[in-house]
DNA sequence: ACCCCCGGGACGACCCGTTCGT
DNA sequence: ACGAACGGGTCGTCCCGGGGGT
C-alpha cells in the first residue's frame, strides 16, 4: 500500500514537474534533467516511470486534451439556450485557461508541430476533434431548438474552431488589450444568430 | 563586381537551403550542418554569412512576413467591392498557400514560439499587426462604401485574424476532406455582409 | 523445506537465463534487466542471489568448466588405446559442442579477456590447466602403452591445446565448410602416431 | 597544405592514442573520452574523424591485419626452404608480437567476438583468410620443392592457423614458462617433415 | 527468509552550434 | 570561403542498494 502509494506520487510528481517545465522553456529547450531536479528525483526514477521524454510529453497532452474536453463537454440537459452557451463559453473559459496559462503555450507548441510531425499528429487531430464534435452537437440542438440559424452544422464547428484557435494565438500574444471573450461572443453572435 | 556576386549567391543559396532544411524538419531539428550541406557549401561560409542559425531564421521569417504582405498588400484602388475582396481572398491565395506549403510548417512554429520566446515574439507580432492593420483598412473602405456592415473596425479585423489562423490550422491538419477557401468565404460573408 | 526449494529453483532459473541471454548478446551487451525478465524474476531477487553481475558470470563459468572437465575426464580405465582415445575426442565433443553452441561464443569471449583482465585470469588458467592435465595424463598412458610416439609430454599437451582451441575458433567462424572434428583427429595422429 | 597535415596529424594521434587505450582497457571499457584526452584533442574532433567509437576500432583493425599481412608476406623468392621458413616463423615473429604486446589483447577480443558478431565478422574472416592463403602458398611451395611431405593443402593450413591462434593464447596467458616459439616450430616440424 | 518494486546517480556515446587559423 | 577543432549538453542506460510486503 505504502509501495504503491509511493509509486503514485512520484508519478505525478514528474508530471506536474514536468507540466512546469514544459509550459516554461518549451520541449525541446526542456531538459529531462530539469524535470528530475524539479521533481525532486533522479533520472533512474524518471525512466523508470517514463520510457522517454517524448512519451511523458504525450500523457501530458492527453491528459490536457481530457481535461479541456471534460470542462465543455458536460451540457445541463434541461432548459438550456445553446446559442447563449456557445457565446458564453470564452467566458465561462477564461479562468480555466488562464489559470494553465503556461500550459497553452506548450499545448499549441505541440499541436502546431503535430500538424507536421506524424509522431504528434494525433495530439492535433484528437484535439479537434473533442472541439469540433462539441460543436457539431451544440450547434445541431441550437437549430433544432431554433435558437441557432440553420446552418451547416459541419462547417459551422469548424469556423467555430478556427475563431477558438484564433482568439487563443491573440489572446496569448497580448492578453490585455483587448476583452478577447467579449469579442469572441460578439463573433459567434453574428455567426449564429437567427436573421 | 564577381566578388559581390558571389557574395550574393552564396548568401541567398544558404537562405533557400535553410527554407527548404527547415520546412522539412523544423527549427530544432535542422542541423547547421544540414543546411550548408543542402547549399553546397561550408560551415565556415555559413558563419561568415550569417552569426547564428537562429539570425538566420529570423531573416527568413522576415522575408516571409514580407512577402505574405505583398500579398496581401497592393489592392488596386478603383472599382472594389469591399467585402467581395475579403471574401475572395482565400481563394486566391490558396495557389501561394499550395506552393510554400511547406514553409507554412515552420512559419506556424515560429510564430507559435514567438507567443511566449521573447527573443521570436517580434515575428508574431509583426505578424499580427501587417495582418489586421492590411484588414482594418480593408473594412473601414468597405463600410464606406456601404458594402460591408457597420462594425468595429478593430475587433472585426481581430476575428477575421482569427479566421485566418484557424483555417490555416485546419487546412494543414486536413488540406483535402473540405474546400477551406470556400468556407472562410462563406464565414466571412455571414460575419460582415449588410444585413 | 519448500523455502529452500524456492530458493534453488530461483537461484538456478537465473543462472539458465543468464547463460542464455549471455551467449546471446554477449556479456557486456546483457543487462541485468535483461537475465531477470528472461528469468521471470525481479532485479531484487536477483541482487538477493548473487552480488554483481560479474559473480554470476564467474559462477556460470565455473560450471561450464567442471562441465567440460567432466566430460573429457572419465577414461575407462581398462583396455583403451590411448592414440585413438585421443584421436577420437573431437567427434565425440561435436555433440556437445553444438549442443551448447551459443555457450562457446561467451566461453570463448570470457576466456579470452581473462587473458589480460586480472579479475577473469583464473577463468583462462583453469580452463587451460583442466585440458593440459588431462592431455597430459592421456598422452603419457599413450606412451607408456605404446600406442604414442615418445614425445616430451608437456609439450604436447600444449600443442594438443593449441589445436583445440584453433579448430573450437574456426569451427565457429565457419562450421560447415570443413569436417573440423576429422580435421583434428588427423592433426592429432601426424603428431603423435608412432612413426 | 598546412591544413591537411593538421588533419593528418590529428587523425592519426588518435588513432594511436586509441590503439594504446583500447589495448589498456579493452574495447567496451574505454571511452571516447579516454581516447580524447589521451589524443589531447576533444570530442569535436573525435566525431570530426570518425564517425563512432567502433567505426574507429574498425579501422584500427584494418590496419593490424594489414600489417600483419606485410609482415608474413614478403617471401624472398630464392632459395627458401620452405618448412624451414615456417618453422622459423613463430622466432622471427616474436619481436614483431612483443613489441604490439598490447595489441594482441585487442585483436584476440575483437577476433572472438567477431565469430558470432556479424558486425565485426569481417575482422575474423579476413584475419582467418590472410593467414591460411599465406599458410597454403607456402606448403605448396614446400611440396613441390620437396621439403615438405605430401599433405592436403587447405586441411594443413588451417592446422596451422590453429596452432598460430592456439600458441597466441597460451602465449599471452603464460609467456615467459615456456618457450613457445621453439615450441611451435617442432610442433610444425612434426607435421610437415617428409617422413 | 525470500522476493518485489522503487529509486539512485554515474556514465555512456554522440551531436551541436560555434570559433579560429589558413 | 574553408574545414578542423571545440567543449558543453543530450537523452538514455547501467549496475546496484534499500525499504516495504508476504
Amino acid at each position: 500500500m505504502t509501495q504503491e502509494q509511493r509509486r503514485i506520487d512520484t508519478r505525478s510528481s514528474i508530471i506536474s514537474a514536468a507540466a512546469e517545465v514544459f509550459s516554461d522553456k518549451g520541449f525541446n529547450e526542456s531538459g529531462v534533467e530539469d524535470i528530475c531536479s524539479q521533481a525532486g528525483i533522479s533520472k533512474g526514477a524518471f525512466y523508470h516511470h517514463f520510457k522517454s521524454k517524448q512519451q511523458l510529453m504525450l500523457i501530458l497532452m492527453d491528459k490536457w486534451i481530457e481535461e479541456v474536453a471534460r470542462q465543455i463537454g458536460p451540457i445541463e440537459e434541461g432548459q438550456v439556450n445553446f446559442l447563449e452557451l456557445l457565446m458564453s463559453l470564452p467566458e465561462s473559459m477564461k479562468p480555466a485557461f488562464t489559470k494553465v496559462k503556461g500550459q497553452l503555450n506548450l499545448f499549441l507548441e505541440l499541436y502546431v508541430k503535430g500538424l507536421s510531425d506524424p509522431q504528434l499528429n494525433s495530439i492535433s487531430r484528437r484535439t479537434h476533434e473533442k472541439f469540433t464534435s462539441f460543436f457539431s452537437y451544440v450547434v445541431e440542438q441550437g437549430i433544432k431548438q431554433g435558437s441557432i440559424r440553420k446552418v451547416n452544422v459541419e462547417d459551422c464547428s469548424k469556423t467555430l474552431f478556427s475563431l477558438t484557435i484564433g482568439f487563443m494565438v491573440q489572446g496569448m500574444l497580448d492578453p490585455h488589450s483587448t476583452d478577447w471573450a467579449k469579442l469572441a461572443k460578439e463573433s459567434i453572435g453574428l455567426l449564429l444568430a437567427p436573421s
